[in-house]
DNA sequence: TGTATTTCTTCACTTAAGTGAACGAGTTAT
DNA sequence: ATAACTCGTTCACTTAAGTGAAGAAATACA
């Protein structure tokens, strides 16, 4: 398990053997059961979190709904806008299903920068990667419509539509549950 | 104009007068007509812009049609994705107005952030930023009618619903020209 | 096992966005 | 000055998404 982390990191910078026991001493790692609620809106927190294994999903609850706008699955970090903000969570998120992450403090993250300046510079380029590729999925949903993006969905995360609820689907493409399984039986009526 | 940059590093960390200078010396500063074309599609790029004064914006060509996605104005920083992926761009960035900004290479940069670590931390901590204020964007556009984004721009950006064409503002909020006119005038016929 | 709840789909109806065309106002170019 | 464009708006029509309700299917749970 621990392997998925350190193979991530490979991708950005090198470690020693020492390097990973230290991180390994932290105590990063753990299970969580389906449903859990690892962030509440309104709740102030420093957490970061690494999938390993499972998915989570950041959510808001506008006028009684639930209104899901991003999963993160296996390899796949979440930093919480307001951990960087430093203001309460305007969302919530929550497991999808048992999921083994890490769980990092930013606090516990500077001190790890500031003695090993490697990590920062991993910080820094994964920051922006994600930057950069949130940037193209943010473009590619503004240029297309709801059943592009689905479409789009099903080439680039086709395990998503099978794991994760229709309705939570919905919204992550900024549609109603009802015109998800609409436009569904279009995409089939289509094929035929 | 220089302080315009300054003020803005200093958000992050403190540069001593040397450091200024050779940050000047690197001569970042370029002054870009109304229109220019900063970047085309399939060019290869290492240059990121940080805004001045003026506005630029960034688009997709879409069967034949322009796709605005992004306007970067004063005190905004553009790191188009194509930089971080090395790959050709994907869209075109071009001047909305004549705009004064700062053209900084991605090789200088590295180089730079490896001799001050101090700007090492400031690239992070922007990126992390970046990337927070982005998410929120995101979701905001997600969860949100064509209206309620252009009530939402009303509030946050009013400058841009001035400044810039109606057609590029309408795909900016993910709607094609007409429906925007319509939506407008459907907002004003409620004031009444 | 049987009951409750959640999830997904379908339907009829409303509302709003997409499309193609047309028009006037303003701008640019020659 | 005039012609050519660009830009924003309007119109009529089409298409698709939002809404509220209802029911079937799957899942959770007691």
């Amino acid at each position: 398990m621990q392997n998925i982390l350190f193979d991530f990191i490979a991708k950005y910078i090198s470690l020693t053997d020492e390097e990973k026991n230290a991180l390994l001493s932290l105590n990063l790692f753990h299970s969580v059961k389906k449903g859990t609620v690892l962030l509440k809106e309104g709740q102030k927190s420093k957490e970061s979190y690494f999938v390993l294994n499972g998915c989570i999903r950041t959510y808001y609850l506008i006028d009684g709904e639930e209104k899901t706008t991003a999963f993160y699955t296996e390899m796949e970090v979440l930093t919480p806008p307001c951990v960087i903000s430093k203001t309460p969570s305007e969302y919530y998120v929550s497991c999808t299903e048992d999921t083994i992450l890490t769980i990092s403090n930013s606090d516990m993250e500077t001190e790890i920068n500031s003695k090993f300046p490697k990590f920062e510079i991993m910080c820094r380029i994964l920051s922006e990667e994600l930057l950069a590729k949130q940037r193209i999925d943010f473009d590619e949903f503004k240029t297309s419509s709801p059943e592009e993006r689905y479409l789009n969905l099903l080439q680039k995360r086709p395990d998503l539509i099978q794991r994760v609820p229709q309705h939570q689907l919905a919204s992550y493409l900024g549609i109603k549950p009802q015109s998800l399984s609409r436009l569904r039986a279009r995409i089939i009526e289509k094929k035929n």
